[in-house]
Formats: structure tokens, sequence, C-alpha cells
DNA sequence: TATATTTGCTTAATCGATTAAGCAAATATA
DNA sequence: TATATTTGCTTAATCGATTAAGCAAATATA
């Protein structure tokens, strides 16, 4: 068994023509005979013939990849955006390439150096929470190369961008959580250097007021949503002199953390603190009692990042028009806020 | 700003030297004056040069890249096994490529094409639960590119592979559960067609025996070890004339299931069924009781099977000895299976 | 001082696929 | 029948980086 990877030029020398002529065979080029096509594709299969990507990409100029840069993909949000990526460009003869920051500005930035030397078509990302500094992704705009941005996104960057109404999602939160009774509403939110964070921030700050309910400043917490600090802010505010009834946290894994604070204390859940989380994480319905959260329709974020990559991708330099998308979330209601 | 990008041939003109020794200056070959390399830098540098890595791979046969094929990245395992894979593989220059057989076999076979046409100097992998067919793999193998299976590998194929002593971990649980006075352990097994659950199975049977307690037919069972699985297969044991005290799971999936069921039916854990499942998910932790499980030292697994590569990668044709590492699982006992 | 070796580059070929340009034969049109 | 068009290929250049082969100048050695 030869070795050897067949190229062209093999099928080209079985059959005495040229490489042109079989590789225009392959690509069913109309002046190419219907007999030589035949006869190339035949001994293409007795050769498994495998085409060299490299090759075909370094003449073409285009890859046919597409990276994607998820802070982890250790979480059901990130894994369902990837797999529906996958699907939609997959059909459309890409490739995906994924590549995890681990939440590190650094990793991010080596990861689009990654990408970038791979000769990536495009690449679409979510931030890394410790991303501040946006330098690196203008770089990825200025090669030219497509670049769409979900979930965490940044307004400053003139990028397209896919993701939820954060703003109002905090305001339907907030509004369950006042229909079920509750009156000191907490929130353990995001940073507010991420957009999305701060427009939860936003959403809840404003619905307090707007229903006229204590604005008090100790309910209001900023961490980086891991269970461990959903665990520290649920302590700290325990111990207020002043607790609160209801706590709203930004992340599904952070309001896991919390969750255990309150089981590890006996505080009764939702009848002494109710708890939301946000994301729809599959555990939340697992854990007792059920999290109330907020699906935010990963598939759909996945399917439009990839749709809007294959727009960009066509129409190559062209429009100056920017696609902000942004979905409507939705509240799930579960038991550990529902009191009536 | 020049949108092209600049190439070797941008840095020769701008110095007035040849494309080859701008290369060898970059590569830092010995043949180069200082004065010249620095130069090439300096320019490099100013010109924003990123070397283009489809022509360096075509020309040089080597793409540095690495595939990898996971069943699916949506699970600690399996994530915590790429990140190390990534952080073993990224200081030795290599770049990975993730991709989801979601279970799939149709999907891995077209990973295994995608992965191979992208030109990957090794395909690192866990199989699909449905894959029983090997000729895919046979294909990578044949095509001279190094293959290293993990966890989920089969021994008719001559291949590396990094896992646990699966026979083994099910004796430890067994003895466990017989500690804690069980007398009836049912197992929830996944298909005997792969080969870890097939040893997670005789281990069971043969730790069954090994203690004379009764080996019911009935009380074992296989599936596909999904949560949905684990609930089906735990109201077929509920419905057993004469129930189990002791469930072994051989997934923390499909535990998760079971457990959700004995708490609909308000079936004491573990006092009345003692819970074990397998593999450590960082949900077993959290949920109420937590439960007992598995530690398959992902990190390690990854570690190893990135090295094993990197050998592989070295020697090039050479050896024929191949690599089948066993690491020792750790039992982690929680409230679901203590009883004393 | 004469010869050998080393240094620092250049020239030209190469990886494999694609494509612009062009040519001869076959076919269509006037 | 004479000219125009179409068909089916070939030739040669190209994408960008690397590398074998080789040459002239500088340096080392006898």
């Amino acid at each position: 068994m030869a070795n050897k990877k067949t190229t062209l030029k093999d099928i080209a020398i079985a059959l005495n023509i040229s490489t042109a002529a079989v590789s225009k065979a392959l690509n069913d080029d109309s002046r190419i005979s219907i007999k030589t096509k035949e006869a190339v594709k035949k001994v293409a299969k007795e050769l498994n013939y495998q085409p060299n990507h490299l090759a075909s990409a370094l003449r073409k100029g285009k890859s046919n990849l597409v990276g994607v840069i998820v802070p982890r993909t250790n979480s059901n949000f990130f894994s369902s955006v990837i797999q529906n990526i996958e699907e939609v460009l997959n059909k459309k003869g890409y490739n995906i390439i994924i590549t995890q920051s681990n939440e590190s500005y650094k990793k991010e930035c080596s990861n689009i150096d990654t990408l970038l030397f791979t000769q990536v078509d495009g690449i679409i990302a979510s931030m890394a929470n410790e991303t501040t500094n946006l330098a690196y992704f203008e770089k990825v705009k200025s090669k030219g190369i497509p670049l769409i941005l979900f979930d965490r996104g940044e307004n400053d960057l003139n990028v397209d961008y896919i993701g939820i109404n954060d703003y109002d999602s905090s305001h339907m939160i907030v509004e369950h959580l006042i229909n079920q009774g509750c009156k000191r509403i907490a929130h353990i939110g995001g940073y507010r250097h991420t957009r999305i964070f701060n427009n939860r921030i936003r959403g809840y700050v404003d619905a307090i007021k707007k229903h006229q309910l204590p604005a008090d400043e100790q309910l209001l917490l900023e961490s980086n949503l891991t269970i461990e600090d959903g665990r520290e802010k649920m302590l700290e505010l325990l111990q207020l002199k002043n607790r609160p009834d209801a706590v709203y946290v930004a992340s599904d894994f952070a309001a896991l953390g919390a969750l255990q604070i309150l089981q590890e204390k006996n505080i009764q859940v939702p009848n002494e603190i109710a708890l939301v989380g946000f994301g729809n994480e599959p555990f939340t319905a697992m854990v007792t009692p059920a999290l109330s959260t907020i699906n935010q329709h990963s598939g759909e974020i996945g399917k439009m990042a990839a749709n809007t990559f294959l727009e960009l991708a066509d129409v190559a330099e062209l429009k100056q028009t920017l696609n902000k998308k942004i979905l409507q979330a939705e509240l799930i209601v579960r038991d550990s806020s529902k009191r009536k």
C-alpha cells in the first residue's frame, strides 16, 4: 500500500491528461467533458484521493475555516451555541475551530493570534470576563476578516453582535419577584465593564426604582459569577442587618453557589429568600429546589451568529451597516422563586 | 493603511535581500548575520508581518495542528481533558482543533474527514457511544497520522490509549456498597460493545460473585446513560418485585436521572436505596444528597494523551510498541451512599 | 603566502491546487 | 462553403514559505 498521499498529479499521470484538467473535472467545470469527469472521479476514488486543503486554501486565499472563541466550552450555553454555529456552517462547507479563553484576557489574545495564523475566514467570539482592552479585536477587523460577537460583546467595538435583551430580562425577574411578594430584592451581578452585566444591573436598578422598592447599595454586589463567588456574595448578603428576601443572580453558576449557602444555613428557599438565576443551565432544573432562571435561546444565538458570518463572507468588502440582533429572553419560573 | 497582508517578499524588497534570507533570519538560521536578523525582525514588526501558516504547512508537510474529537464538550470530563491537552500542546507550538461527534457515528466520521482535510498532524479522540465500526479510525492510521484514543477506546484497534481501570473501579464501588450494608446491588451500565462499559459491567458482575451476592439478571441494565435513560432504568428497577437496595450507575448523568426518580417517589437515599455514579461531574457535589462517584483524573488523562502524541510525532515512522496507559481511579464517597 | 574552511547570502525548485490565457478540433451559423 | 462560436483541453504562472545547492567574500590554518 502506497503510504504517500495521492495528489492531482497522480491522477493526471494515470489518465495522461494535465493536472489542470483534473482539477477542473473534480470541481465540475463546465468546460470539461462528461467522459473526462467520470474517468477522473473514478481514478480519484481508486487512488483514495483527498484534496490538500492547505494548497487550495493558499491558492484561493480562503481557508473555509471559521474560528470560535468562548470563555469555556464547559457550560451548556456556550456548548449549545457552538453546536448550532457548527450545524449552520457545516452545511455551507465551512468547518469551525473552537478555542477557549478560560476567561483570561491573555489567553483570548493568543487565541486570536492562533486563529489569524490558521488563516480563518472569520471569527465568532464571546469575550472573556477579564477583557476590557479591545485592541486585539480591532486587529481582527483591521485584517478585513469578519468578526461577530455574541452574548459578551462591547458597544465600543463597531462590530456585529447577537445577544439578548439583558436590560428587559432584569425587569422581568424583578417584577416576577415583586409579584411573589418580595420586598427587598438583592442582585449578585457581574462586573459593570462587561456590557451585558452592566445592562442587567441597570435593568435591576431601574425596575427597583420603578416599583419604589428600597434601592439599598448593599444589595447590589459585583463579582466574576463563579460558583465560589456566588457562595461568597450570598454570605455577605446574609450578614447584612437588614437581609434581602429575594436574590437575583446574574449567572446560574453563582446562583448555585448562593443556593448551597442557603441550604447550609437552613434558610428556606423560596419562602425566606427567593432565588433566581440566569442562563437556564441544565442543572438549574435538577437541583432542589429547582432554580428559576432566564432562557437565553442559545440555539438561536448560535444560528444567527453563523448566518451573520455567512452574510459578511458573501458581500466581502462592501457593506458598512452593522447587524445588532437582540433576542427576547424568556423567564422560566421554578420552585426557587415560586411562593404562591 | 495597506489592507494587503505582508509577506516575506515585502520584507525582502524593503531590505533589498532575498526572501530566502528573510525566511532564514526569522527562523534564526545560524548562517544569517546578527545584523541582518535584527534588520529583518525590525522591518517585520514595522510591517506587522504575520507568517502564512498555509504556505509553511504546505511546504513543510506539517500543520502543527492536532485534532481532538469528543462526544461532546458539554461535560466537565471532556472539557477538562481538552483543556489539559491544549495546555501541553500549546507549549510545544501546536494548536488544537476541537470537534464534537454528539455521540453520532456519522458525525464522528465526518469529523475525521474534516480533520484529515485540515491536514492535522495527529488526532486525539474519544469515541461516540454509537461507534462499533472502526474502519474510519483505521483510515487515520493508514494515513500515517498518530492516533491516540482516551476513555472510550477499543481493544481491537491497534492504537495508543489512555484510560482508567474501569474493571477495578467497579470492584471498589461494589465493595464500598457492601461495606455500607447493601445486599442487593443493581447496575445501570452502558452498552457492552463499548469497551469501558463492558469492563465496568464485568467488574460489577465479578465483584458481586466474589462476595456471593445475588447475581440477578434483572439487576443489570444497559442504556446510553443520558439523564433520561437514568430515569427510565431507575423506574424499571423500582418495578421489580424484589427491589435493589443500592444502584451503581456507570455515568453521573444517568445517576442524576435515577436520583430524580427516587426523589419523586419519596424513596430515601441512601437508606432505602444507596446510589453511586461515575465521573465526578461537578453537579454530583451540588445535588442533594451529594452523589458518590468515581474521579477519573480528567486532567491527567488530557496531559498523558498530549504527551503521547508528542512522543509519536517525534519518532515519526519508527516505533511499533503501543502505549496503553491505565490510571487508577478514585472513589469519592458522598451522602448518596453513606449509610454509616 | 597558499589553501581550506566558514560565513552570509542568492538562485531556483518545491509543496499541491487553481486559474488566466490560449490553442486546436468540433460544431453552429450565415 | 466560409466564418464564427463553442468545446475540451494544455501551458504556464501563481499563492507564500522553505530549502537544497551553490557562490563569493571573509577568515582560519598550514
